[in-house]
DNA sequence: ATTAAATTTGGTACCGCTACCATTATATTT
DNA sequence: AAATATAATGGTAGCGGTACCAAATTTAAT
């Protein structure tokens, strides 16, 4: 029952300062203070500086839950990344958050990397929050994860990678490109007797077979292909490096999946008294922000993380906002930053 | 206009499948069917079987953004972090994510370390989505975000360090603790002129005059603190050693705020054929995955991140369903790794 | 068998906001 | 001045769920 006079709150209520308040204590409705606080310019100037005291007197802090269930747009937009820890895709992150947060969109974050149960579970936690748009590291492969986003009809930016039939939107680069240029690179270097550390993950594991395609085909002897197992770390590149010169001593050049991998082969190689570049020239990828400044100076892959976010959040945006994309698969491509290791 | 028979949504609708159209599947009333998905043993085993059957066959996925405005209970999580690019909070913000993840929540994400307005503006963008709990990483000054977060009634958890004014609940450790340990650990290895090198953050400064305390309590020359900008890079830390060496050319120890710091440094050490630890030790902070595979393998101060992860996690969950959190104010400590550059 | 307690189901009224439509006040046109 | 367009405001009815209460059904207790 309510008893008091002005406050008549419901039971339920959680207390906290509605836009009925700010209204009521502005003097408008509520939906005029709602024009007020989301298009300004559909109210008078009396009535917008009336309801923006009332605001700021109150502390007012629009539930957008209620917003968004409303207008079914919950500014939300949701990230999936195979994992965060160690990860070639934090600045992709970074800069898709603050693009997103610049124009009121908040970022959700799911780690997928575990198992594909936890990746289908994750994508229904994620559908169920109503997200503006999915933003995902990788294309997905067909199942129920991918039926489930198609179903949902969200806006989807698949990213990091290529293939002819993303869900929806894609910003990404060869694989495989990068495995053939990498290998022509070495190759132009006059390397001969080369070798791939990979980490157990499917891009990595084309790149290297596109690598070992080129070399083949110019008449070189088969690459020896590492995998170095699913972490990517600088005591996998360290192991790595000692069961490449086990099968393969008189190795030219290795190509590391990962520019950590690629610290790791160096610095076993440094252990063992192995000069780098002259012995063996070792490459990386992804160009992590200390590569330059390694001795010697890491040859890697570079690609474009910070681009690939602030597009991705862009066309997210766009979407969300019912305006068309013009281009929505992108090439972002790579560049081979030649430094001293190769 | 919708023509067809059963389908009578209205023009607001979104065309999803609801609860509502479950519930009809299977035959029983809306509520029913949100009992049988939400506490399943509140319903007959006949009802749920049928519930279950209607929500595969109609591919329904809950609409958590109305459930949690009816329930004021959103299962999303906010967390706070100043920066996510080469991060040290990266594990943390992994055990959070995953941990929230198994009971149910979702981890919202925001990066604060822009500026005190991109700061404060995030918090209200946070506390408008009504997470059930916010995650901080530091401990907030007094401010705009403080009040609001204390007005907003909403769980904090502040972290990675210590306060005798938490909001609410903290979990973290003393960086003035690990200055002075620190200090005591490279003198009791005998060094007496040392240095500092530290990024340019608040906490770095408090472990920094923490050391230098400790040091000249002990009758020791005071300390070179050397500010190596707002980076935490390996490049930072190759010329924080350049402008230590230029100043204090004798230098035998070396603290830094950052294992990437530490990195720079002992790259550096080595592009000057300065040899690490026997002309100058080298200490870094935070033990990254690397720290042991470097040589020298790095002697750092150890903080446990998943630790602090797992259990702010574990006391938001537990707030949010309102039951009691014993001790909300944990210190977990730090530990100095020895190993070869220290 | 009768009553009390527990289990299962359903109805209603919201959660806090916005889409949509209607109305009123003001400005513009002929 | 009358007719018309425009701007500013308000009312109503949801968005898709769940809290709360009530009713019906089953089970246990006397």
């Amino acid at each position: 029952m309510k008893s008091n006079d002005s406050v008549k709150r419901s039971r339920r209520s959680t207390g906290a300062v509605t836009l009925r308040d700010v209204a009521l204590l502005a003097g408008v409705a509520p939906i005029t203070a709602s024009r007020a606080l989301n298009t300004p310019n559909q109210v008078s100037p009396e009535v917008l500086q009336k309801v923006q005291d009332a605001v700021t007197s109150t502390g007012y802090v629009p539930n957008r839950m209620a917003g968004g269930l409303a207008s079914s747009h919950s500014r939300l937009i949701a990230a999936v990344v195979p994992t965060l820890v160690g990860s070639v895709f934090l600045e992709m992150i970074d800069s898709l958050t603050n693009t997103l947060f610049d124009s009121g969109y908040q970022l959700m974050l799911g780690q997928s990397g575990y198992s594909q149960a936890h990746e289908d579970a994750l994508l229904d936690a994620i559908i169920g929050r109503r997200p503006d748009g999915i933003f995902v590291t990788g294309v997905m492969g067909p199942g129920k994860g991918r039926t489930r986003l198609q179903a949902s009809g969200i806006a989807v930016v698949e990213s990091w990678d290529l293939t002819p039939t993303p869900i929806d939107m894609l910003i990404g680069f060869s694989h495989e490109a990068i495995g053939t240029e990498v290998a022509t690179y070495l190759m132009g270097k006059g390397h001969q007797r080369m070798a791939l550390i990979r980490a157990d993950d499917e891009r990595a594991a084309r790149r290297a077979s596109a690598f070992v395609d080129q070399v083949t085909r110019n008449g070189l002897p088969e690459p020896l292909v590492v995998n170095a197992g699913g972490l990517r770390s600088v005591r996998s590149g360290r192991n790595a490096l000692t069961q490449v010169l086990s099968q393969m001593p008189d190795v030219q050049a290795i190509f590391c999946s990962s520019d950590m991998l690629a610290t790791g082969a160096i610095t076993e190689a440094r252990a063992r008294g192995i000069r780098v570049p002259d012995q063996i020239a070792v490459m990386g990828f992804g160009n992590v922000p200390f590569a330059a400044d390694l001795i010697p100076a890491l040859t890697t892959v570079h690609i474009s993380g910070g681009e690939m976010g602030v597009t991705a959040a862009h066309y997210l945006i766009a979407r969300a906002e019912g305006k068309p994309v013009d281009l929505p698969v992108v090439n972002v491509g790579f560049s081979i930053l030649e430094r001293d290791s190769a």
